[in-house]
DNA sequence: CGCATATTTGATAGATTTCAATTTATGTGG
DNA sequence: CCACATAAATTGAAATCTATCAAATATGCG
């Protein structure tokens, strides 16, 4: 990737598949000032109470966002791909921020918070695009609260597969493909598992033939298959809306007061 | 409770506790229309797949929001007490909703979605201020995520404990105590641990002095201690903020454009 | 080639679940 | 205010899944 230079399109992309802007808008985000970074696989690109004054764009590869427990165990609470804004909502909780480690090579945009906030002050459909977000970040994290305690192993690391399978629109049919660079020891800090029981559970993934997860790449031969057996219902992803279904809220119901 | 009439002034209370707003936004809160409901402890008041069309303010009792299983299990992935709105999201995601249960008898409000986008639309603050909410509501969840993967029983119960504490303002100190209405099944619900295991954690936490969990209210005989054992560290919870730290974006920056 | 990282395997220990019953509260109608 | 039905809390024993400990084998990279 070195060399390449990366815009905001990824992430204005993923907004707009979910919320209705005007072209104006759209191009106010591209607008938006951004800094270039490239960050090693594995590497903490932000650290812990360090008070962030901008918010991380992922437009290439794939990023953890973590706690860390005083014994120094990691548990990743989310993944972000290209597209995603792992700590948007530090722009309007400037002190709630988590650690990311890229979990593969991958390029950021940082983009400033008072650019953000200027652009979410001009234009309420953008903030209003970005309070979304956020909220389809929760009930993905809610997901994962119903993931780590109702499902045993191989069914956690299912139905993360079947996530982001969806994020990666590579859903549906036969012979799913995506990238996922993540370590066992990863994946187990991802499901709440060991790195050892993970290395089983994948194997045991693999004699039912339900998931191949190897060389940081994950093959899906039956979606279906893999689907039912994870109890995975990708309707809180909020993926692939009509754009019909894409709302906006801002000027709908500006006229009546009731 | 019978007969009471309840108004929004808890639910302003908690948005004016972490964002900032004029008089003039929070009487435009208070004057949003409202239905009251009574709710008997564990009945479900929302249920899934119903397209909602208002939020549920919580004004007395508590709430659990949750998600079920194929097999009719059910995992509670947020409590919601007084001045709580379980579903605010659901303004910005209209179909991204989860079943609510009452866990004590409770009195909510409901709010009509489209007063709530129309006061969001007139007032920037005030949208500011729901996306705020949401985004704390995503930090308790990813909490969450850490708590039933990286603790073990007695520790996951004293870290709902503590969180709960603070959340009622009773943190600190000795001799601390709050209304707990969750049955034992119900712990176990929130924390991923069967009602029979909870039992013996409970009564362990008791053994060791560090909480009292029964009839419906806890008692923490010393706070630092039971903090300390359940490794609970409170900033995520955005409480006790002093007037100057808590935000509003939307005209702080509006004036230069970088 | 050789160190560091990642994956794999085996054996054992432990925490939690499951299954089954019993006891103890709580609530309601007569 | 008691009797009954129901819900909640409690206890015991056995079964499981997962963690832990320890080591061997691959893999990647300078």
């Amino acid at each position: 990737m070195t060399g390449v230079n990366f815009d905001l399109q990824p992430f204005v992309g993923l907004l707009t598949s979910r919320s209705r802007l005007s072209k104006i808008e759209e191009d106010a985000l591209l607008a938006l000032p951004t800094q270039q970074i490239e960050v090693n696989r594995h590497k903490d690109f932000v650290t812990p109470d360090q008070t962030v004054d901008h918010v991380s764009v992922v437009v290439d590869g794939v990023v953890g966002r973590f706690s860390q427990m005083s014994d120094g165990e990691r548990q990743i609470t989310a993944l972000h791909i290209t597209g995603d804004a792992p700590d948007l909502h530090t722009v309007v909780l400037h002190t709630d921020t988590y650690p990311l480690q890229a979990l593969s090579n991958a390029t950021i945009l940082r983009v400033p918070h008072g650019a953000l906030r200027t652009i979410a002050a001009r234009y309420p459909a953008i903030a209003e695009a970005f309070w979304r977000h956020c909220s389809v970040d929760t009930a993905i994290t809610a997901q994962w609260v119903v993931n780590v305690t109702r499902r045993d192993s191989r069914m956690r690391i299912s139905h993360l597969l079947c996530e982001m399978a969806v994020r990666y629109e590579a859903d549906g049919g036969t012979d799913v493909s995506f990238p996922f660079p993540l370590t066992q020891t990863q994946i187990g800090e991802a499901t709440g598992i060991t790195s050892v029981h993970v290395n089983r559970s994948v194997k045991g993934l693999a004699e039912q033939g339900l998931a191949f997860v190897a060389d940081q790449v994950v093959r899906i031969p039956d979606w279906d298959r893999l689907a039912e057996y994870a109890e995975f219902d990708a309707r809180y992803l909020q993926a692939k809306l009509q754009p019909g279904e894409r709302l906006r809220i801002v000027d709908q119901a500006s006229a009546k007061v009731r």
